[in-house]
DNA sequence: AACAACCTCAACCGCATCAGA
DNA sequence: GTCTGATGCGGTTGAGGTTGT
């Protein structure tokens, strides 16, 4: 799929663009299986690739990766995801590290096809629904408020990383527990909004 | 059948951060 | 401390597929 011009990192050499072959493919397989999935530059050389190395680590991370799942997310991911983006908001990366086999790309993907629709559906509904309420906290509201309060205690942009810090390297961090226990996951974001209440 | 409109998702871009010299 | 190249991330693009008229 040819794409617009070359990136700064890409202009040194004419590189190939766009789809990957399954030639291509299998090559870059290879090495990484001799070399590992690191020095990027290097695979690609080796591989024999005219790819630069950040294509090859893109389609290495989304495609050729193993143990990657591909389509057919389940009602119990999509649920997941949903409360993740909650609590996270775009980040992808964090969220696609607690649904295994899925990548951040695909969650993004499926998050800007489906579930931002459906969220801003549920939004709209709900706020004719609490309208006459005039109940005006929402989960995102509180969230906000949260974010906010730390700012003003001085918070920057790196320290807003921070402010997940103590789920993401703690009770959060599902890393080093091999694959990850999804419903354990889900009952365990059904405390979200305490946690934020809290926070 | 033909065309338009819409949808999906692989791949690219630009930027931030990290790591090593 | 600074520079430079490598890596990682989120946002965006656009080809190809699907659906509607």
């Amino acid at each position: 799929m040819p794409m617009a011009p070359m990136s700064s990192q890409c202009t040194k050499k004419e590189t190939n663009r766009g789809a990957w072959t399954a030639e291509e493919d299998q090559k870059l397989a290879q090495v990484i299986e001799i070399h590992g999935p690191k020095r990027w530059k290097s695979v690609a050389a080796k591989a024999g690739l005219n790819r630069c190395g950040k294509s090859c680590r893109l389609r290495w991370m989304n495609y050729l990766r193993p143990n990657i799942k591909r389509g057919n997310i389940s009602a119990q991911e999509e649920d997941l995801i949903l409360r993740l983006h909650k609590l996270l908001g775009n980040r992808w990366s964090l969220i696609a590290g607690r649904l295994p086999g899925r990548t951040d790309n695909e969650i993004k993907n499926y998050w800007n096809s489906h579930l931002s629709k459906k969220v801003k559906q549920k939004e709209k509904q709900s706020r004719g629904l609490v309208a006459e309420e005039s109940r005006p906290q929402n989960t995102k509201v509180k969230e906000m408020d949260f974010v906010e309060k730390r700012s003003e205690e001085g918070t920057s942009k790196g320290d807003e990383d921070s402010k997940f810090s103590h789920i993401e390297d703690g009770l959060f961090d599902c890393s080093s527990e091999g694959p990850l226990n999804l419903e354990w996951m889900s009952k365990f974001l059904e405390m979200d909004e305490d946690w934020l209440e809290f926070a």
